[in-house]
DNA sequence: TTGCTTGCAAACAGTTTGCACCCGG
DNA sequence: CCGGGTGCAAACTGTTTGCAAGCAA
């Protein structure tokens, strides 16, 4: 199982002579720890942070969602709507990301978990002598709600 | 199996009171047909126009892509690099589109067969509730050429 | 002739960057 | 004090749109 990401783990991640913890990097985490579960954009972490009261610069969100993606703190995600979105990076280290179910009527964002993906990725591997890294999988459909009203 | 594309099929599907075949949306579909495999983004296909000799405005060939894919001859893709990117769709109407293995060192594009998703995805829905309709799958690692000079 | 299409330029959205100033360690 | 960080505005990229003129059916 994954552990809890807390401020602190960024204090620990950011101990290096190149990078400086600031308050601005501690906020924009703060934001993805108080909305878990949600796939946030740089705009809505501005959005959120703005409604705060916290007066941050949108390229200063960007460049902390970057480096938060970049030590692994946050998951960046491409579901394709034109803009990145970020989430909270729970599971171990050394596992995969997650996945998600799009529904295409109310937007909600399922996950699902990535083992599910193991056998079809070896046999991907041996079928195109690729090695495999890493993957990006999205589905798109209705979800249990949605198929009721259509 | 699927079967080869040509610009008569795409006059088939015009044929509609609100669609026009013109000299324009034949030259793109040309593009592709000329360019088997590629991966060929709005600017790549305006690109090689101008390099025939044909001064085809941009916003029209995003406008062709839009229409061609809408038909189903052009199969969108997003590979998260910033622009939306187009192929052939050689596969029968009602399969699943293919699927991409993007080599992270020399940037090819190889692509595997949908129906190894068949399993995951009955297995997904049973477990998410949704009812999945498509999907987007990528795989990034590196290919057998590059794993040798790494 | 009719109205879908085109080309162009302007508008747009999301993101990045240059630079002067700021501040954490 | 020093080198990385911030804020702002301008630049950039890929894409869309409004509109007058063009052309397929």
């Amino acid at each position: 199982m994954g552990k809890k990401i807390t401020i602190d783990d960024l204090t620990k991640k950011l101990q290096s002579p190149h990078h400086k913890i600031t308050p601005q990097r501690k906020i924009v985490l703060q934001v993805f720890i108080e909305n878990p579960g949600e796939h946030l954009s740089a705009e809505d972490v501005h959005y959120i942070l703005r409604d705060k009261g916290y007066d941050i610069g949108l390229a200063t969100v960007y460049r902390s969602l970057e480096l938060l993606s970049e030590l692994a703190i946050l998951q960046k995600n491409d579901f394709g709507d034109g803009c990145r979105r970020y989430e909270l990076n729970t599971a171990n280290p050394d596992a995969h990301r997650h996945h998600h179910l799009i529904c295409l009527k109310c937007g909600k964002v399922a996950e699902f978990a990535d083992d599910l993906l193991e056998d079809l990725e070896v046999d991907i591997m041996e079928k195109s002598k690729f090695k495999i890294l890493d993957h990006q999988v999205t589905f798109y459909g209705y979800c249990s709600k949605c198929q009721k009203q259509l």
